[in-house]
DNA sequence: CTAAATTTACTCGTATACAAATTATTTTCC
DNA sequence: GGAAAATAATTTGTATACGAGTAAATTTAG
């Protein structure tokens, strides 16, 4: 079994090799490479359920608990109840959440920009619709 | 932050989308996806050293002593002291790993299409020539 | 209206992934 | 030859990833 005819396995050794790049991007705030991405979107869409959050960055719930306990832990984020359902909570981010979101955001472009410069333009647009495409 | 604007977390995505694929398709022989590839690898080149198997894989070699724990708990590969060198071990599959190994490596070509059915063969190309590049 | 079904977040158990430290062995270099 | 450096595999600790099960709250059916 030839390893990069595999397609599962060449995506999941592009993915490592991506995040392996973020996670040391972002490494200086404190946070790992996912923490980052759940701050980041955070940042542009504050106090919502942990449901949505879910959804929007397609993390299984059961993951997402222990990522809101870290970040939470670290004065990131809070939960709070929700009012119209007692079932759900709210996520938002703390004073200090937001700070740390806002430097992530300025990376993350950069650092998209850096790990992808190996490909034209036109390539890496192909790529992201491809990928897309399968996601 | 725009979730699918980052390509780390595209790629992740994606390969987490693959593999939960993967693992469907090998979950009736009793095996993980990362278990299914090194078995499929060690069935064209067996008897290696743990380091080869490692370097080949792109696995981590902490992260490749469980695998190989667990592998071997099923009785599907063994590992022995390479008389050439006191500190390396050999990995080797068992006969009934020579089986599994067999059965997985029947699988992986139609999961590898099934899961890139989308894609014309152009694009499935395409797709593999930019992630390589990235790998 | 109430019993059943559904939903939400959480817990638990197992499997990677990986940095850092450890042990045993081998290689290098003087 | 022997001390120092390098290498191989393992261990340890932390962080996802995810299936399965749970408790509490809400919604749906009859």
């Amino acid at each position: 079994m030839n390893i990069n005819d595999c397609i599962f396995f060449l995506l999941t050794k592009c993915s490592q090799t991506g995040v392996k790049f973020w996670a040391q991007k972002v490494s200086s705030l404190g946070v790992t490479a996912v923490q980052a991405m759940v701050l980041g979107f955070l940042s542009e869409e504050d106090m919502i359920t942990s449901r949505q959050l879910g959804e929007r960055t397609t993390i299984d719930s059961a993951t997402l608990t222990g990522i809101l306990d870290r970040l939470e832990n670290m004065g990131y984020t809070k939960r709070q109840s929700n009012p119209d359902d007692g079932r759900s909570i709210m996520i938002s981010l703390t004073a200090a959440g937001k700070k740390v979101a806002f430097d992530i955001r300025t990376l993350v472009d950069n650092a998209n920009q850096e790990f992808l410069q190996k490909l034209s333009k036109e390539e890496e647009a192909m790529l992201r619709g491809l990928l897309r495409r399968l996601k």
